[in-house]
DNA sequence: CAATTTTAAGATAAAATAGTATGAAATCTT
DNA sequence: AAGATTTCATACTATTTTATCTTAAAATTG
């Protein structure tokens, strides 16, 4: 039951570091971060373009460049991070696939299931980046298991 | 987030099929199951080698074999059939992955996951093989969209 | 024994995920 | 203006996971 790609949780970790070094309100170099938390330089770029289209970070090039947060981190939603570096489609999978679900009879997972997504959608919306941030510690942001 | 594999899907349309044609009382052949839900017909012989190994079902070989329920629909669990298929440890997922996570300084998310994991996983307990023949008709289990 | 049918292990193919390479565009420094 | 720095954009390659096919063995029937 993987959840969330491993490309998301770079997203995640990467947002997170940019967090905990936002007093400095400078723009972060994204090959520091990189370094710091151990993420292929090129792929993090990747995933930093997404959430830069998005409106989540904020760029700017050239020497000193890098990226910023656009908003501050209370207004950025782990939802909405999640959709961006998943897919919009993330929650609207379905548990079985079964041919024409959902409609007249459904299997009978299937209120659950809706449910249980709606439940998990609505505390990924209740959750900032600023929670995150507060909860953990940088160290952690390191290495994963 | 899709939650369920192909071969574990296949495994349970292909219980509900053996369900719903329990009435016969006899060995149901997996040719013609692999047949009827257009499953390939190795690739299901190996999913039902692992519910056969579980004690969920129980085969039989030569002429006129087949596999057919070891137990009586209402005493065979959805959890047990994805646990069979999808691994032990299907509920043991972290979210994030970071280190030493789930410990000190547990995520923000942590507590919610862990809450959450454990709904679904009773959910799952809940909802027998019988519920599932109950509620599905047999038409849908032939495609999934 | 010959035919049927599950069991078993392993090879192959397809798809998804992860990572790399390259060059262009923007910006700064001098 | 020249050259260095740094993100942007796209395309390619490699790795891993998932799905399917191949082949052969063991059990059962007649
Ligand atoms: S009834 Fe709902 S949950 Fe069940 S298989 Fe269909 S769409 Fe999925
Ligand atoms: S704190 Fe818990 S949910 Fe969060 S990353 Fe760690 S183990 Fe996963």
């Amino acid at each position: 039951m993987k959840v969330l790609s491993k490309g998301c949780v770079y997203g995640l970790r990467a947002l997170l570091y940019i967090v905990s070094e936002k007093p400095r309100e400078e723009y972060v170099n994204i090959r520091e971060i990189s370094e710091e938390l151990d993420i292929s330089f090129h792929f993090l770029t990747k995933t930093f373009q997404s959430l830069t289209q998005k409106g989540i970070l904020r760029s700017y090039r050239g020497p000193n460049g890098g990226v910023t947060l656009d908003r501050p981190p209370e207004e950025v939603s782990l939802a909405e991070i999640i959709l961006t570096l998943e897919g919009e489609d993330f929650f609207d999978k379905c548990l079985l696939g079964l041919a024409g679900c959902g409609q007249a009879a459904p299997c009978p997972a299937h209120e659950f299931w809706i449910a249980h997504k709606a439940e998990l959608r609505a505390e990924f919306e209740r959750t900032s980046l600023a929670d995150m941030g507060r909860k953990i510690n940088k160290e952690k942001l390191r290495l994963g298991p």
